[in-house]
Parts: structure tokens; C-alpha cells; sequence
RNA sequence: GCCCGGAUGGCGGAACGGUAGACGCGGAGGCCUCAAAAGCCUUUGUCCGAAAGGGCGUGCGGGUUCGAAUCCCGCUCCGGGCACCA
């Protein structure tokens, strides 16, 4: 009886022996041209889902493909591991942080390995292992010294239930504490930030050169918001000290600013209200800061009540005419100058206002024939702008700044809706920042000798969700580095995305105690060739990171000419339950472990492979279990067919040498490996099958020799990134004890033979 | 509101201006078997027809072309991103 096709045991077998010589392992003085690919390395939270087994099926595929093709290829991987689920469990249960997300890792790690996805373990980078903090923390410093970290106050997100302050991602979209339910409010706070808006212009000109998919480029350039325009002070009427910056556009249509709008926040709020009107203007002001930041962004109500006059007028300096200035909540202090010129004839939000205000409206653009709309924002010849008139949009633009300039009283200027990165978190579990407060020195970096600092683990968690490290006085109480004299600690942890900044250069060099890493080794494998990911990290990781691989370039840490960490970027889709993601925190995961146990580590690889586009998002219906059967049923056919379990009809006859046979094998090949470098692997797996289809047909007649082994073993060839436990095994037995299909070369196409026969009609 | 994607059999999807529906799932029939499972073979867009054969078919309406799922224009619907950014 011959042996079937046993996944678990084949499986288990080839994990054990790549696991024993290291197949994966690569050095960096390896001579074969390098490679470098990448998965985002995920945050620990338990076993693989089936988000990861797709990234790691594609990412494994692409790690064997290139070792084939004679690369050496540099697999690493890693965990994101500090980060708020695991500080949220020790409130809720008591467990340390630490020991509970080194389980959560053991776990991951276990069943990734189930996949048969290939690293070099040497290299693991954990976010936090004291190594890592530390040189994390000797980054900030260089920062920090380069004028790139900075402290001022800012407003938070504060939970007066919690008596905390909240990251972005936990307050709901109705505005409420993700853990309390209390209405989240904004609170001043003294915060650390990186000046990733230094880089704006870069990280928006720099994008054209990468190989990304289009979509993340446009969501990182409306992200960075760049748009040109100009600033110029609106003069005070009647107060020759004061002069309101405005930031526009269009200052094309200057002529036809009717008022003028502050942010409720501007500083020259008090000075502008006239006693008549302040009573009116402190209560909207009060109102509008205890409005939450949702409630602000989305208040639909009468534009009656967004807005307040505050008694004063400035002077449009284009008609030397007084024009009435408001407040209003729309109109917001963090972008431009928080201030700006109101033109309702060609913004249609300007015009709703002055509607509503009764302000009068002046169109400065002449509106094409027929035109019945309110706002005017398209081009035309200018109207009623005395020497603008009859220039259209762009030449009355430049004109218009000209002027400006030549008057002294603007410039042209460029704002971005890009903010600067506000890193510090009021968490336990994460990265502590180095930083200590001397009442005589103020806010002192720790000198890079006593790094890493370290959060002492005993800490008691609150179920506030404040952080333990305020209350712990070893950790708070230390001495000024300047003086010796007392002095407290930072307490704040840093943004778990600082961690994700630049751990793809610590793989490079892992195991470095004198620096993060080499740049030496930097230059040798950076950028990533190959990048793998969730479209969800397409604008803060990807954007981060690629700020932190210019500013480290800049400051001599990273190699001069690397400018950007990612070459090349992959996508994937995501997976759809019942219509929505599927996660775990909605609780509809489907567990890969059981597909491991049934048909194998290889078959749900192949399904991932052959469902659909790699790009695009599919849905895990009834449907899915048949069609992953289905995958199980092709390696087994595969299986049957290169272990000679494939009979002849009793009615066939032996053939010879088989021309068409060659000629369909480098078909396939030119095929295949087309599909490969398209990620087009559905279709590659389709080619496969059809080829599978092709040979058991041969073999049923008859035909056998070395053009069907050839055939076979081309066969097992492409399909060993694909599935590669099942062709190991096979090419084992097929080529004897000792033979390794995953250090065989990737075939090559014969193009004469691979040349499609075409007739002339 | 603005900016991207997408729409093809019962289902997932193929087809980079040249035989629409590869491959798979599901369905139908057959072989093998005492029987079942597994496996193997055939068939499967739709309508008319016993068959041969023919008509119709890629969200809708136009257009370009010898030829359009594919290119262009105008819609509809679905998905995603950004949303008071001056």
C-alpha cells in the first residue's frame, strides 16, 4: 500500500530540520547580493490569527523565492511588545505586564512557526528588552540634542473618571473613555514632541520615488496637507499697536474680505472684545472649551450660534476699509495663524456665515454664463479688485502677493495640516523617557551612561489607569545629573509607534552594545527591498518611520544616502467576517490552529495564496472551509502524482520523448515566475493546477521518462515558496537523502521553448 | 462635500485591445466498492433546440476601434480614505 500524503508528520519534520541547520539564518558578511525582506512585526497578542497567516505566507514566500534566485536574504522578526492591552490586563487582573506579554510572544512565536514561515531568530528585536529601551532612549537623546524633541504644553485628552490623560485611539468616536465612559475633555499638559513638520516638505517630495502602492501615497500627501498661500497683517482699526496675521490661499480675492474670524483660543481674543460685546464673547469661549473635541469637529448646529462678534473691526488692507471681526469655532488655532480673512463670495463656508451674520458678500471672481450657485470657488476674470481686475486666478495670485511683499505687510508662505508628533503617553508600559527635573536645571537629559532607564516592576496598578510610576517614589526620586542635588524623573512613557520607528535597522545589527546599530551593516541591507503589511499602519508607522530614517541619516547615526526606509511597500487586504474586519476584539477569529492539525500548515498557505488578489480584501464565508479543502486536495494529488501513485490506463501505451510536454513545462515556468514578481500568486497557483490537470492526463496514457520527471520536479520547484514543507519532502524522496529543494536554483525558462506557437491567418 | 478603488456564472475569481468565464468551490452524472469514505472520469454562463446548431451575455447609457470586460464621456450602486485645514 502506498504511503499518502500525512501533513502533520511532514510538516513537523521539515520545521524541526530548518530549525536545526539554520536554513534561514543569514550573515552579514554573506557574499550573495542582499535582500531585504520585511513583515511589520506585530504586537503580541496571543496566537496567530489569519491577518498574520497571510502576511507571513506572502512575506515567507518571498524570503524562500529570493534565496532560490541567489540572494541572501535577510528574514527578521520581532514584537511590538509594549503597548496598552497588556498594561490594561494587569489592571484588570493583577498580572505584571511583563511576564504576561512574554506568554502572549511564546504563543505568537509558536504557532508562526507552525506556518513554516522562515527567520533568523538571532536577530528578534522585542520593544521591551532593556537593550531595545535603551537604545530607543540614546535615539531621543540625539533628538532631543538635535533640536528635533522639544516640550511645550499641549492640550490632551483627559478622563476625569480616570484622572488620566488618554491617547487618541482610546477615546470613542462619541467622545467618551473607551474603559469609563466619562466625556473626554482637553487639558494643557507639558508633553514631548518630535518636530517631524521640520521634514514635511521631504517626507511629501520623497514619496514620488517610492515603490508604493498609489493609494498609501495619496493618504500620506493629504495627510502632510502642504498648501501654498500667503500670511499679512490685518491692522486693528483704531488700535495702531495691534495687527491680526492672517494665513489664505487666495489672496487673489482679497477685495472681497467682509469680515474677518479668530479662533476662540487666539491670544488676542481679550484684547479685541469691546466691553459691550465681552460678556457675550467670554460665554462662547467658555462654551466652546468645555465642548469636546467631537462635538467641536462635528457640530452641525445653527451657524447663529458657532460664532460671536467681539465689538472690533481690522482693516483690509487692499480697500483701507474696516471690516468686522468674529470668533467662531470652526476656525481653528492649530492650523495657519488661527486667524483668518472672510471672503463669502468665494468660500462657500465664509458665505454661509455672512449669510447668517448678515455680512455683506462681494464676488471678486467673475462666475461663468449661467452660474445660480452661492460660493464661487472656480477660476476666472477678477472682479471688483481695482488693479486684480481682469486677471485670472493664478496671475492674480502672484499679483496679489507681489504686493504684499512690495507693501511690507505679508509674504507668501506654505502651511501644512502635518502636525508635529506628540510622543509623550502617561502609561507604565512602554518606553520611559529619559529625562529628569532639577528645580535649578530644569528639564535635564540622562546622561547616556546610565541608560537604559528602566520602570522598576514593582508597581502597583490602579484601576484609575493612572500610571504607577507617579506613585513610585525609587523610581520618581533620583539626583540631577548637573548638580547631584534632588531631583524627579519624567514619568511618561513614550508612543508605542517610536519603538516601530526604527526597529528595522536594529535587525541590521541586533546584537550591538556600543550603538543601536552599524551603519555599516545599515547601508549593506537598507532600504527593505520588500516591506509587508496592514493598510491600516499607511499613514502614522509608515510616516514615522520614514521621518526617523531621514532625521538619523541627517544626524550621521543611519547612512548619509538613506533616505528612506522602505523601498518597496505591500499592502494586503483585510479579512471580512459577516461584513466586518475580522479581529479579535470583535470575537469572530477563525483559529489557523485547527487548519494545522487537519489539513496542514501548507494547504491554508496555499488557500491565502490562490483566494483572490493579495491586495485586495476577501470575505470568510461558509464557502471558505471547501475551498481550503480544496487546497488540501491539490497537494495530495500533487503528492500522488511525484510519488508515482498516478496509474496508466490499462489501454496506454508508452511514449517517447515528449516536445510538448518540454515546451508546456517552460510555459509554466515563464508563467509562473511572471506571476511571482507581479504578486499575481493566485493565478500562479492556478497555473499550477492546471499543469497538475495536464500531467495526470499524460501519465494516464501512458507517458513516462525524463520529460515527466523533469515536468515533476519543475512542478514541485515553483510550488516550494508556496507550500514548502510538502516539496521538501517530496524532492527528498524524489532525489535522495541529503537533497534540499529550498537550496535548489528557481528554474529558468527556455524562451524558445516557452515560445507561444501562434499561426498566421 | 472632496479624493481614491471596485462592479464579470450559483460563489471566490481569470482574461495588461484579439476565442469572456482560466483555476477552484458548489451542483449533476458515471466508474470503483457489498456499501460508504477517499480517489478517478465526464459535465456545468444563460435562453431556444432531441441533436446539430443558433440567439443573448462582463452594473446602466453613449462613444472610439476591423475588434472593447479592457480605452474615452456621462450615470447608478458598493467599499475605503480625508473631512470645518482658510
Amino acid at each position: 500500500m502506498a504511503e499518502g500524503y500525512d501533513a502533520q508528520s511532514v510538516e513537523r519534520k521539515w520545521q524541526l530540520r530548518w530549525r536545526e541547520e539554520g536554513t534561514y539564518q543569514v550573515d552579514n558578511d554573506d557574499p550573495r547580493p542582499p535582500f531585504y525582506a520585511l513583515c511589520m512585526y506585530p504586537y503580541p497578542s496571543g496566537p496567530a490569527h489569519q491577518g498574520h497567516v497571510r502576511t507571513y505566507t506572502f512575506g515567507d514566500l518571498i524570503v524562500r523565492h529570493r534565496t532560490m534566485a541567489g540572494h541572501a536574504v535577510l528574514s527578521p522578526m520581532g514584537f511590538d511588545s509594549f503597548g496598552l492591552p497588556a498594561e490594561n490586563a494587569a489592571i484588570k487582573t493583577g498580572v505584571h505586564p511583563r511576564p504576561f506579554t512574554d506568554a502572549r510572544i511564546a504563543e505568537l512565536k509558536a504557532s508562526i512557526e507552525r506556518l513554516g514561515a522562515m527567520y533568523d531568530w538571532r536577530r528578534e528585536v522585542r520593544s521591551h528588552d532593556p537593550e531595545y529601551i535603551r537604545w530607543t532612549q540614546w535615539i531621543f537623546l540625539r533628538l532631543l540634542e538635535a533640536g528635533l524633541a522639544y516640550r511645550r504644553q499641549a492640550p490632551v485628552n483627559w478622563c476625569p473618571g480616570c484622572q488620566t490623560v488618554l491617547a487618541n485611539e482610546q477615546v470613542l468616536p462619541d467622545g467618551t473613555c473607551e474603559r469609563s465612559g466619562d466625556v473626554v475633555v482637553k487639558r494643557d499638559l507639558e508633553q514631548w514632541f518630535f518636530r517631524i513638520t521640520a521634514y514635511a516638505d521631504q517626507l511629501l517630495d520623497d514619496l514620488d520615488g517610492l515603490d508604493w502602492p498609489e493609494r498609501v501615497k495619496v493618504m500620506q500627501r493629504n495627510w502632510i496637507g502642504r498648501s501654498e498661500g500667503a500670511e499679512f497683517d490685518l491692522p486693528v482699526d483704531g488700535r495702531p499697536d495691534l495687527a491680526v496675521r492672517v494665513f489664505t490661499t487666495r489672496p487673489d480675492t482679497s477685495f472681497g474680505m467682509t469680515y474677518a474670524v479668530l479662533a476662540p483660543e487666539h491670544p488676542l481674543v481679550p484684547d479685541l472684545t469691546t466691553d459691550e460685546q465681552r460678556d457675550e464673547v467670554e460665554a462662547f469661549v467658555a462654551r466652546v472649551q468645555t465642548e469636546t473635541e467631537v462635538e467641536r469637529q462635528s457640530a452641525e448646529g445653527p451657524l447663529e450660534k458657532r460664532g460671536v462678534f467681539t465689538g472690533s473691526s481690522v482693516v483690509n488692507p487692499f480697500t483701507r476699509k474696516p471690516v468686522p471681526v468674529y470668533l467662531a469655532d470652526y476656525v481653528l488655532m492649530g492650523y495657519g495663524t488661527g486667524a483668518i480673512m472672510a471672503v463669502p463670495g468665494e468660500d462657500q463656508r465664509d458665505w454661509d456665515f455672512a449669510v447668517a451674520y448678515g455680512l455683506p458678500i462681494i464676488r471678486t471672481v467673475q462666475p461663468p454664463e449661467g452660474w445660480d450657485g452661492e460660493a464661487y470657488t472656480g477660476d476666472g476674470p477678477a472682479i471688483n479688485s481695482e488693479w486684480l481686475d481682469g486677471l485670472w486666478k493664478d496671475d492674480a495670485v502672484a499679483r496679489a502677493v507681489e504686493w504684499l511683499e512690495e507693501q511690507g505687510l505679508g509674504r507668501r508662505t506654505v502651511n501644512y495640516r502635518l502636525r508635529d508628533w506628540l510622543l509623550s503617553r502617561q502609561r507604565y508600559w512602554g518606553c520611559p523617557i529619559p529625562i529628569v527635573y532639577c528645580p535649578d536645571h530644569g528639564a535635564v537629559p540622562v546622561p547616556d551612561d546610565d541608560l537604559p532607564v528602566l520602570a522598576p516592576d514593582d508597581v502597583e496598578f490602579r484601576p484609575t489607569g493612572e500610571s504607577p510610576l507617579k506613585f513610585h517614589e525609587g523610581f520618581l526620586n533620583t539626583t540631577c545629573p548637573i548638580c547631584r542635588g534632588p531631583a524627579t524623573r519624567e514619568t511618561d512613557t513614550m508612543d508605542t509607534f517610536v519603538d516601530s520607528s526604527w526597529y528595522f535597522l536594529r535587525f541590521v545589527d541586533a546584537d550591538n552594545h556600543e550603538a543601536p546599530f552599524d551603519p555599516a551593516m545599515a547601508a549593506r541591507w537598507l532600504p527593505v527591498d520588500q516591506y509587508i503589511g496592514g493598510i491600516e499602519h499607511a499613514i502614522l508607522h509608515l510616516m514615522y518611520a520614514r521621518f526617523f530614517t531621514k532625521a538619523l541619516s541627517d544626524l550621521g547615526i543611519a547612512p548619509k544616502d538613506l533616505r528612506e526606509p522602505f523601498a518597496r511597500l505591500f499592502t494586503q487586504g483585510l479579512i471580512r467576517m459577516g461584513g466586518t474586519k475580522m479581529s479579535k476584539s470583535r470575537g469572530n477569529l477563525v483559529a489557523p490552529t485547527r487548519y494545522f492539525d487537519t489539513v496542514g500548515a501548507d494547504a491554508l498557505r496555499l488557500f491565502h495564496l490562490f483566494v483572490g488578489p493579495p491586495a485586495d480584501d476577501f470575505d470568510w464565508t461558509e464557502q471558505t472551509d471547501d475551498v481550503i479543502e480544496g487546497c488540501g486536495r491539490f497537494l495530495a494529488r500533487v503528492w500522488r502524482l511525484a510519488t508515482g501513485q498516478v496509474a496508466a490506463q490499462p489501454e496506454a501505451t508508452d511514449a517517447g520523448p515528449d516536445d510538448d510536454l518540454r515546451r508546456a513545462t517552460h510555459r509554466l515556468i515563464a508563467r509562473v515566475s511572471d506571476e511571482y514578481e507581479r504578486w499575481s500568486y493566485n493565478t500562479a497557483v492556478a497555473a499550477c493546477m492546471e499543469f497538475t490537470n495536464q500531467l495526470y492526463k499524460q501519465v494516464q496514457s501512458g507517458v513516462t521518462g525524463p520529460d515527466l520527471d523533469a515536468a515533476v520536479d519543475t512542478l514541485l520547484l515553483l510550488l516550494a515558496p508556496m507550500v514548502p514543507h510538502i516539496t521538501a519532502e517530496l524532492w527528498e524522496r524524489r532525489h535522495g537523502e541529503g537533497s534540499h529543494i529550498h537550496a535548489e536554483r528557481w528554474p529558468v525558462a527556455d524562451p524558445a521553448l516557452a515560445a507561444v506557437q501562434t499561426e498566421t491567418m
